[in-house]
DNA sequence: AATATTTTTTAGATTAATCTAAATTGAGCT
DNA sequence: AGCTCAATTTAGATTAATCTAAAAAATATT
């Protein structure tokens, strides 16, 4: 029997919020994360530990046992692969596919997945630079700093962002920052951390925390 | 605010039962069609009534309002517009599609299905031979007689089939019958109306009932 | 250590979609 | 017109997921 479309939804949130695979999450931090209330995770929280999905002690806490892990790397992979679908092949910006993405990684079909990843040529990130787990649930970390960690003079390749929301992403688009760009720094405000990039020939003001939201790899 | 899946399955079903995109369908053909019970039937056309999707007068049967045929044939549309992406950009089989697309046809966004349409070239059918409703809702409709009345001697090309369900698509699989293929019928039996095709060299012997379900173009 | 605050859980209700069983309606047939 | 029977609807329950408000546990503060 699959999970519902709830479940699933907290297994990835717990995996979201765990940062790393193992680690426990708080009752709270699960309600702020799917902006619900404290006691349906609770309620929730019980159902996936019936079904051996988490680990969970009242008042302490959950974390996913090693099948909510498998599930739950599983749903980063789809949503990552249509991800790349939906802005490789049909052409659609990377600020617009999040929530596409977010209902495409409950469709339930292993073999479909293998051949969408198999089309798309066995893609190691998403458009956002995120990495994209392999069937056996592994993925590759990438070197990957904040653009405001970078230096005057310093260039770098962007490659992702840590912010998944529209708006932060259409900001970056209406600036031309996009996934492979390179840009360099030229002046960092020493009061306000604000940055001044040289992209491409054009020139672009940078607000700190916005810098601090993008990530890049240094380039030599 | 979107429709639920139950919501929209329902309008699926009473399309595709009414046939002509008019007509009154009643409670128990209903039921039948989605396997499920008259009482919950009568309560979700109840529903759908208050929300104008359908027309419905207690005892008398349930017909698409303008919006729900605006909402079922857009159904149809995705559906029919995934399978051709999942047989022919995926190389998946016409037999293993339906179920997938049955998911898929949910997800809400405009945007992606005119991407998809796009990339996939406007297809104007689908893997099974069925066309695919444009934006309008409007579809061609192709000439298209069961295998079963050609008569000995004649041909036709495979464009379709009537049944949907998988072990039905899995056996012409297995005797090598897809779209596309041309059949000569050599003959066919009196008493019981099972046929011995030519199909490319090989001969194939098709029961009538199958026969009855497989749709072709008649060829000079 | 005692108290105050925050976090989490429990209790009790609500909504959507479904079910079974019983009552009602409509249609066909003498 | 009256009767019978199938089709349909109503009544009353059930399950999953959610909510609010109140109680209980853990943590922090004095």
């Amino acid at each position: 029997m699959g999970l519902s479309y709830a479940e699933e939804n907290y297994l990835k949130a717990i995996l979201k919020l765990s940062g790393s695979p193992d680690g426990t999450v708080s009752t709270n931090a699960i309600a702020a994360q799917l902006d619900t209330s404290a006691a349906s995770v609770t309620d929730m929280l019980k159902k996936l530990s019936d079904k051996e999905l988490i680990t969970y002690q009242r008042y302490k806490g959950a974390s996913l046992s090693e099948e909510g892990q498998r599930v739950a790397t599983s749903l980063l992979r789809k949503h990552r692969l249509w991800e790349v679908f939906l802005v490789q092949s049909l052409g659609m910006t990377w600020d617009e596919v999040h929530e596409i993405a977010e209902e495409l990684e409950h469709i339930q079909s292993d073999r479909l997945i293998e051949r969408l990843d198999n089309f798309l040529g066995h893609p190691k990130f998403d458009p956002h630079g995120d990495p994209i787990p392999n069937k056996q649930g592994r993925y590759t970390l990438r070197a990957q700093i904040p653009l405001s960690t970078l230096v005057s003079g310093q260039s770098g390749m962007i490659i992702g962002v840590k912010e998944d929301d529209s708006p932060f992403l259409k900001h970056l688009n209406d600036k031309g920052l996009s996934i492979g760009k390179i840009v360099r720094v030229l002046t960092i405000d020493e009061y306000d951390h604000g940055l001044l990039l040289r992209m491409e020939g054009d020139d672009v003001v940078l607000s700190g925390q916005v810098a601090d939201h993008i990530l890049v790899k240094p380039v030599a």
